[in-house]
DNA sequence: AACACGGGGGA
DNA sequence: TCCCCAGTGTT
């Protein structure tokens, strides 16, 4: 165990004396429902108490109950989640709540065993909701919470090896006052948000400065100690904005990412991969680059005239830099059916189907599948879409910077 | 154990 | 602009 047994009791004293005093008034704090806690520690990971507040209230207005969520279509939820990153925590969400109301009853287990079981909820979510919702004396290390054991403990441990956490998970469940378990963990992880800060921590104003070993030592700034991640790796696109004509006057090719991976189910930009030139965006003259883009569109059944280069973009994921170029494009009702693809038949018919209803979003008119190997690395369902239709439709941010520079907003 | 998985904020 | 942040699931 670390430290002393008066240094481990200052600690938790003063810092839920403190809490009491400084803590904020956020939306999941104003109610003990232990779905609202759920879904704000799953909005919470990796992502900041600001930018969750808007998404938290959103959610819960558009899924009050976990029935709701259950009964939801994926696409609402996924277009709920938009902007907030790690799709994947969205969907699992979901199907989490199906999981609830099936072996449940609707109501949020209250064991270790079941909530754990819940997919997306992990050692941390188990121990946030647990003590949090149930006041169950478990411990929920977060980011917030190593960082400030590693630096009031002097704990030199590289932070992101395993072992490292479940010392961790160890030494949090042993400060835990009795009885307190929700207000404590909730204080050690406010703590490490609001004053114990990645850079330039604010000592002054810590409740429990005086005894803190890694600010005594000076090395609050050095902690905690974590390996560094590997850079991400950079990818060149070539993405392609097409324009529709005559009956589809107005609207922009989109499709379907597919159901695993990166940005799953999410839609975008048809784009292909590009062969990497540093300096040299897409690391392709602009001719020969719209040539092998129009190809890919008419392997994919949509014939088009290139416009031109429209913009760059870049986007940074965790692991992958995405260089974009971006092309206009005119579709064009072919005159022979090519590559595979569609004949002009097809295209009035496409057509036909957007007049018949309306344009709505959910008339589905899907191109004919593309029956030849795919030009691409992506899914085959394309849609036609106005700028309406997008308050429908799942974008990854930069496809919708993209798309809103577009359509003028 | 290593990798996949977004986006935002601060220096 | 560049750097940092960091839970869960999959392999």
């Amino acid at each position: 165990m670390r430290g002393n047994r008066e240094t481990r009791i200052f600690f938790s004293t003063e810092l839920l004396g403190w809490y009491e005093r400084s803590k904020r008034d956020l939306p999941w704090r104003r109610h003990r429902d232990p779905y609202y806690i759920w879904v704000s520690e799953i909005m919470l990971q990796q992502t900041r108490v600001d930018t969750v507040i808007p998404y938290f209230q959103r959610f819960i207005e558009r899924f009050p109950t976990i029935r709701d969520l259950a009964e939801a279509p994926e696409e609402d939820v996924l277009k709920c989640w938009e902007g907030l990153g790690y799709y994947s925590r969205a969907r699992n969400l979901q199907a989490a709540a199906r999981q609830v109301m099936e072996r449940h009853g609707g109501t949020v287990p209250d064991n270790k065993a079941e909530v754990s079981a819940l997919k997306g909820v992990g050692p941390y979510t188990t121990g946030a909701i647990l003590s949090i919702a149930f006041n169950r004396p478990e411990p929920a290390v977060d980011g917030n919470v190593m960082r400030v054991l590693s630096r009031y403990f002097l704990i030199e441990e590289d932070v992101a090896k395993v072992g490292t956490r479940t010392l961790m998970e160890e030494l949090a469940a042993e400060l835990i006052p009795e009885g307190r378990a929700s207000d404590f963990n909730q204080a050690l992880m406010e703590l490490g948000a609001l004053v114990c800060t990645p850079k330039s921590p604010q000592c002054l104003i810590c409740p429990v400065m005086a005894r803190c070993a890694g600010r005594l030592e000076g090395a609050e700034e050095r902690l905690p100690v974590k390996s560094k991640a590997k850079p991400p790796r950079p990818e060149y696109r070539l993405a392609a904005l097409v324009e529709g004509g005559g009956a589809l006057a107005g609207r922009v090719l989109v499709r379907r990412r597919p159901d695993t991976g990166l940005l799953a189910r999410m839609w975008e930009l048809p784009h292909i991969p590009a062969d990497a030139v540093p300096g040299e965006g897409a690391g392709l003259p602009d001719g020969p680059a719209m040539d092998r883009l129009a190809a890919a569109l008419a392997a994919a059944g949509v014939p088009a005239r290139p416009g031109g280069a429209l913009l760059n973009a870049e986007h940074t994921f965790s692991h992958i830099h995405w260089n974009l170029r971006v092309f206009r494009f005119d579709a064009e009702i072919p005159m022979q059916a090519a590559g595979g693809g569609v004949s002009p038949a097809a295209v009035a018919e496409t057509a036909a189907a957007y007049d018949a209803a309306g344009g709505a979003a959910d008339s589905a008119a899907r191109l004919p599948a593309n029956a030849g190997p795919a030009a691409d690395d992506t899914a085959a369902e394309y849609r036609w879409i106005t700028r309406e239709d997008m308050d429908n439709l799942a974008f990854p941010n930069v496809f919708l910077r993209i798309l809103n520079g577009y359509f003028g907003s």
